[in-house]
DNA sequence: AGCACGCCGACT
DNA sequence: GTCGGCGTGCTC
């Protein structure tokens, strides 16, 4: 019986309920070299829709039913086994697409392009070209000159027309050209990119006080761009209030030029040839050096937490670790959160390990991380040190995966497939015998819990660099403040303490946790609370560039002085941001140096990391900020840390809150004390009786830990069940809810078949922010088990549920463990 | 998500 | 009689 070859392919676009590898014929001049990981070329569906795919295997069958493969890309595969067989683990756990999971493996730069391209049908007859009008005329005489088929913008550029003109289409309908899709290997450079004038000021100037030449938009983001010479398309956003569409616009019109600005210096320059020597380890962290590497030395998979304090020279202890594992010809990822991924960071590293580190993450362009990513695939980089997404680093052999600050929230992906990095790492390194190390000072409650309850191994780092004392923590009750006159942001005492601070030339950083300048607009005659219109969210004032501004979608407006509601004319700014302390702290102390840093001041890839390095260097006295200012480099010269208010992350609707907040406040606090001197922390709070506020204080993890846990397992809360979140989003409300109430029906139908498991499930309801950019939001929350029979009887309600009309405008998905809940 | 197939209304 | 509405089902 004759025999053919078949791939097997994760085929890109396919929906959960329809997702499965699809078979495809292998033609014979790809027969010798498909293999299972490469990149290929599938028709797909009705249309034959060209569409990515990866093949999954390849096997002998004599079944003709299939369509063939049209192109394999590559010859050796790009993706191992072990990544396969992680992808396979992924749909499972996480509930995406094989494709999605298999984009996790590979770098951007790899992604095949699919585009609809046109080329001409046949050479037109001299008739044919005279009918056409010069437009299409100009178009076709383009394509004619062409080497190969022609993308539709450029066609549409060829004529003077914009890309969403119907000539294209027109010309294929009369049979003048054909319309295929072509691939292309190569993508298009991504978006971090700048702007400035490609026009003299003069010409801007001129076309500023033109009538009609530009649009309001258009000229108030050129205003922008000349104010400023140069900006990141992002700034000019921020400041001009338009949307990228206008800065294309511009760029179209050849007002503004693109251009690329290399914010990463070459990782190698400056960094000595040779290594730097093993520094000597203190006793202690000897001994956790001693019980980890035992543990290594085991060669089975295994889980260890290192629960060290900051500032307890956890690096070298880790460095220490990856000498051993690469003396055995083992490799080892090392996750860091993204603010701690400093060049500092970077260097230490290098210094130590020379070219055999590899850095993965978001800053680097396109190029630089495909050529990384090649040199970790080829042997060429035995350590790879990187943000989240660097667990998936095409590494073979693994001894050890380290992950830093192991409670961030930055590891658990927000976006399908929603996966927790520690997750996957406990994959991988099941699979290839390795340890998995997690290092915290204020570990999640479920890791601690693990550790507590002997699934990993404990070891701790508890002694202060230096013998380093906790700082005085001083609690102002802001009740007291407000009753005794003083409505400033700044308590007395915290005004006192920068006082102090500044006398004797120490710094101070002071804790906010809001952006802008008031968080909230309301009028004063109606009550009416300025929302955004795509969201269920109060506009922040922005006084930088007097807008009101929605943080979710980006939304703003020009800052207003009448309600849009009654038009009465007194509109109560209040709430305090980032840029409103500021304010404060320079009219309470005029003469300081005061830097601020969020997210609006810090916009540029390493602007955060520039400006605490001027920190550090003593160019201010007070540093402001988004909790980015807790986290990253240590300042020996602050004695004083101010949290502004302790209380809006407290008490926020999450049972995650006190965790969260303990984990910064422990941390923000902890910047105070690290030097011989004790530092002060002022926390101001409306509830100084708090008790996570007061363990903060005392950076008693293990105090909260136990009140945590106890709470936890009275509400059951993980560690002690699984949360399963279900989200459905859509742009009308009733869809959403209907389908949220229909899957509800089927999860419960479905539990009532499966008795055995052990599942609670609450009503479905909206989210805590009801709509973000103009959809709707409702959740069903789960309480379950996170074994086999709940994946299945949730992959079971997902998949029947897609074939339902009900689904057709909502979106649904399912999150395991999300991390917020909002 | 797209696309084809199929079964009812109103319109030449 | 048939053109087109969109409900239903399938994607190797
Ligand atoms: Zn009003
Ligand atoms: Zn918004």
């Amino acid at each position: 019986m004759p025999s053919f070859k078949i791939a097997e392919v994760a085929v890109e676009g396919t929906a959960y309920h329809f997702d499965k590898p699809y078979c495809y014929m292998v033609p014979d001049d790809m027969k010798n070299e498909i293999k299972p990981g490469a990149r290929v070329v599938v028709p797909f569906g009705a249309g034959n829709k060209r569409r990515r795919g990866i093949v999954l295997a390849v096997e002998n069958s004599d079944d003709m039913s299939c369509k063939p493969l049209l192109t394999l890309v590559d010859k050796q595969p790009l993706i191992s086994e072990e990544m396969l067989a992680l992808a396979a683990w992924l749909k499972g756990r996480t509930f995406c697409t094989l494709y999605e999971a298999l984009r996790l493996m590979l770098p951007a730069g790899l992604n095949l392009h699919i585009t609809k391209t046109y080329k001409l049908d046949h050479k037109p007859s001299e008739a044919e070209f005279l009918m056409l009008s010069p437009d299409e005329q100009c178009m076709l005489r383009y394509v004619s000159r062409a080497r190969g088929p022609v993308d539709r913008e450029s066609l549409a550029k060829a004529a003077g027309l914009d890309a969403t003109t119907p000539l294209p289409d027109l010309l294929v309908q009369r049979g003048l050209l054909v319309c295929e899709d072509s691939v292309f290997d190569h993508s298009p450079e991504a978006s971090a990119r700048m702007v400035r004038l490609a026009i003299t000021q003069e010409e801007a100037e001129e076309l500023l006080e033109s009538q009609g030449e530009i649009t309001k938009k258009q000229k108030s983001a050129l205003k922008t761009v000349l104010d400023a010479g140069a900006a990141t398309v992002k700034e000019v956003m921020y400041f001009s209030g338009v949307s990228q569409s206008v800065i294309t616009a511009l760029v179209k019109k050849g007002i503004f030029e693109q251009f690329e600005k290399r914010v990463y210096r070459d990782p190698y320059k400056g960094i000595a040839k040779t290594k730097s020597e093993p520094e000597t380890l203190s006793e202690e962290q000897q001994n956790a050096y001693n019980a980890l590497v035992s543990r290594y030395r085991s060669g089975k998979a295994c889980a260890s937490l290192l629960f060290g304090v900051t500032g307890s020279g956890k690096t070298q202890v880790f460095m220490r670790l990856i000498d051993d594992v690469r003396a055995d010809n083992r490799t080892v990822i090392v996750l860091v959160p993204e603010i701690s991924l400093t060049p500092q960071t970077v260097a230490r590293f290098y210094a130590r390990f020379g070219k055999d580190v590899a850095v993965l993450h978001s800053g680097l362009s396109l190029g630089e991380r495909l050529d990384e990513w090649q040199r970790i695939k080829d042997g060429g980089a035995g350590i790879v040190v990187g943000t989240r997404s660097a667990i998936f680093a095409p590494l073979k052999n693994l001894g050890l995966i380290i992950i830093d600050e192991e409670q961030e929230y930055t590891y658990k992906s927000e976006s399908s497939p929603r996966y927790h990095a520690r997750d996957v790492a406990r994959f991988r390194c099941a699979y290839s015998n390795a340890m998995l190390l997690l290092a915290s000072a204020t570990p999640s409650i479920e890791t601690f819990y693990a550790a507590q309850t002997g699934r990993y191994e404990l070891t701790r780092l508890d002694k202060r660099y230096g013998n380093a004392k906790l700082p005085d923590v001083i609690m102002v009750d802001m009740k007291n403040e407000i009753a005794t006159g003083n409505n400033s942001t700044i308590s007395r005492r915290l005004a006192q303490e920068i006082e102090k601070n500044l006398e004797n030339g120490e710094q101070s950083i002071l804790l906010i946790n809001r952006r802008g300048y008031n968080t909230f607009v309301s009028c004063a005659a109606c009550g009416h609370v300025l929302t955004c219109p795509n969201c269920s969210i109060a506009l922040t004032y922005h006084a930088a560039n007097h807008r009101l501004m929605c943080h979710y979608c980006g939304y703003s407006i020009e800052a207003r002085t009448k309600c849009p509601e009654c038009s009465g004319s007194f509109l109560k700014y209040s709430g305090t941001g980032t840029q409103k302390a500021e304010q404060a702290i320079e009219e309470l102390f005029p003469t300081a140096r005061v830097l601020r840093m969020d997210t609006d001041t810090a916009s540029g890839r390493y602007s955060h990391e520039r400006m605490l390095e001027q920190f550090g260097k003593d160019k201010y006295d007070i540093l402001i900020g988004t909790q980015m200012v807790a986290k990253g480099l240590d300042f020996p010269n602050v004695t004083l840390v101010g949290v502004l208010s302790a209380d809006q992350s407290l008490y926020l609707n999450d049972f995650r809150a006190a965790e969260r907040t303990f984990s910064l406040l422990t941390q923000v606090i902890g910047r105070a004390g690290r030097r011989a001197s004790p530092g002060r922390a002022v926390i101001q709070t409306q509830t100084p009786e708090n008790e996570v506020l007061r363990l903060a204080a005392k950076q008693d993890y293990e105090a909260f830990y136990k009140s945590e846990t106890a709470f936890r397992r009275e509400l059951l809360y993980p560690p002690f069940c699984d949360i399963c979140e279900f989200g459905f989003t859509g742009i009308s409300e009733t869809a959403v809810k209907n389908a949220a109430h229909d899957f509800f029906m089927r999860l419960k139908d479905a539990i009532e078949s499966n008795k055995n498991i052990p599942i609670r499930i609450m009503e479905p309801s909206p989210a805590e922010i009801a709509r973000i950019a103009g959809r709707y939001r409702y959740r069903i929350i789960a309480k379950c088990r996170n074994d086999k029979h709940f994946r299945a009887l949730v992959a079971s309600v997902l998949e029947s549920c897609g074939k339902s009309p009900l689904y057709r405008k909502v979106s649904v998905f399912a999150d395991m463990n999300p991390l917020d809940m909002l």
